[in-house]
RNA sequence: GGAUAGAUGGGUGAGCGGCUGAAACCACAUCCCUGCUAAGGAUGCGUAGGAGUAAUCCUACCGAGGGUUCAAAUCCCUCUCUGUCCA
């Protein structure tokens, strides 16, 4: 959520960096005056419930000692009468403030690049370059049917469209590349967590995909539990509404889950393979960590994830979001995208975000700072997509048989 | 599924409907004493919001949500979670 106090007192400045992000001048004045109505509604209440507060002391008093209560109870029930409605009017603005401020999207760094869509994006720097093909390279579909590696047709009996299976030596690729990228990341620092994949609405809340993005998820029927679409939400809500002491931080954590997405919106992009799919496997990196560290911490993520990937030998490029491609929650993303020979393009692979108080506000997730409480920072990336890591190696490590070879590194992983 | 007990501040754990935002202990912080791998003493120490230059004051919170009452951590109802016992 974003600061209401920042936005009483930099109104310019906060509209200003949120327009960037497609965030409308009229929305924010209603969210501005409605903070202001909440705080004279609740002033008035206050003020009321004192009063109520120090005739039921003197009632205490009154009987006591003896006294008629008659006047007294005369004046403050005339004075709850005022209370009720004074109560009920706070609660109305304090929902409408609420159900407003939540469906706004964090505030863009300084250093976010300006721009519309995903075409804006800045790029870094390439790592590793491309191998060249004595021969057309063919796309991962192709290769995995080919090798038997992984099974699109029978994802569909299963379940529905784009979700698919993985056979053999797909399938012990996939296993490897989870243990694999695990083990990296914990040799990081990164402490492994196991969580689970379905989370409450109050998580989701926390991390920011609701109350915005209920259409995104998979909700279990009749029950507020929805599918994770991202180990970040179970990972990141571990702390919520908890206190943590600055000698806890910072606290960097991996994890291996699933992740469901209905993918709405999305029709007719990337049909064909495993690039889109309802159902993926992730390895996760989220911290917590202190203002002042967030942004050593969030180089680090992207470090990290860079060297993963160098790792498995694959070339690949760092991008900075541009302000209108950047997500929700996001005061700034750093996407990593793979070179894929068959699509003869980079594709995104893992995306790492510095969400500095945004989540942690939701959430709750304070610490102790020398007397006073401060929001933490959190922030998460991808380590990686399993799913488009295998299409990766697919792609660059394939024969013009069709074979394919594993990366070195993954050997130790595969038998 | 049935029965039963419970849910209080960072932790353990008291709490008669008003004098309880909450005892005590532990932990923690600062200071004093002490010259030794320790002990003793003093003080402070929940969270959020609001008023004020400030001292300070006000409001809310004792699992969640309702209710009774002038007044609820304390009484009533519903729900959630945890423990134990029975199927």
């Amino acid at each position: 959520m974003i600061d209401l106090k920042l936005l009483q007192k930099d109104f310019q400045d906060v509209s200003d960096k949120l327009a960037r992000k497609g965030v409308s001048i009229e929305l924010l004045n209603s969210l501005k005056k409605k903070s202001e109505e909440l705080k004279a509604a609740k002033v008035a209440f206050e003020t009321l419930q004192a009063a109520q507060n120090a005739m039921s002391k003197e009632f205490g008093i009154y009987k006591k000692e003896g006294k008629d209560v008659n006047e007294l109870k005369a004046r403050v029930d005339a004075n709850k009468i005022k209370i009720t409605e004074a109560l009920e009017t706070q609660r109305i603005e304090q929902e409408e403030l609420e159900s407003l401020a939540m469906s706004i999207p964090n505030i863009p760094d300084d250093d976010v690049p300006y721009g519309k869509d995903e075409n804006d994006n800045v790029e870094i720097k390439k790592v590793l370059s491309p191998r060249e093909f004595s021969f057309t390279p063919k796309e991962h579909w192709e290769l995995a049917e080919k090798n038997g590696w992984i099974d699109f047709e029978r994802g569909v009996k299963l379940a529905t469209s784009r979700f698919s299976v993985s056979f053999g030596m797909g399938a012990k690729l996939e296993r490897a590349l989870i243990n694999f990228m695990l083990s990296f990341n914990s040799k990081r620092g990164f402490e492994e967590v196991s969580v689970p994949s379905i989370v409450n609405r109050t998580a989701l809340e926390g991390t920011g995909q609701l109350p915005k993005f209920e259409d995104d998820l998979y909700k279990i029927q009749d029950q507020e539990l929805f599918l994770i679409p991202t180990a970040e939400v179970p990972v990141t809500n571990l702390f919520q509404d908890e206190i943590l002491l600055p000698t806890q931080l910072p606290i960097k954590m991996t994890a291996y889950t699933s992740c469901f997405r209905k993918e709405a919106g999305a029709a007719g992009r990337d049909t064909r393979g495993m690039i889109r799919q309802h159902q993926f496997h992730k390895v996760e990196l989220v911290c917590i960590a202190k203002p002042e560290d967030s942004d050593k911490i969030f180089e680090e993520m992207v470090q990290t994830a860079s060297d993963l990937l160098s790792a498995l030998e694959l070339p690949h490029r760092l991008v900075t979001l541009c302000s209108g491609d950047l997500g929700f929650s996001a005061a700034k993303t750093v996407d990593l995208e793979v070179w894929l020979p068959g699509q003869n393009t980079y594709r995104e692979i893992s995306s790492v975000s510095n969400t500095r108080e945004f989540q942690a506000r939701r959430a709750k997730i304070r610490y102790k700072d020398e007397n006073k409480n401060s929001f933490v920072h959190t922030l998460n990336g991808s380590s990686l997509a399993v799913g488009r890591t295998m299409v990766a190696i697919m792609e660059n490590f394939q024969n013009e048989d069709g074979s394919i070879v594993i990366p070195k590194v993954l050997e130790p992983y595969i038998n």
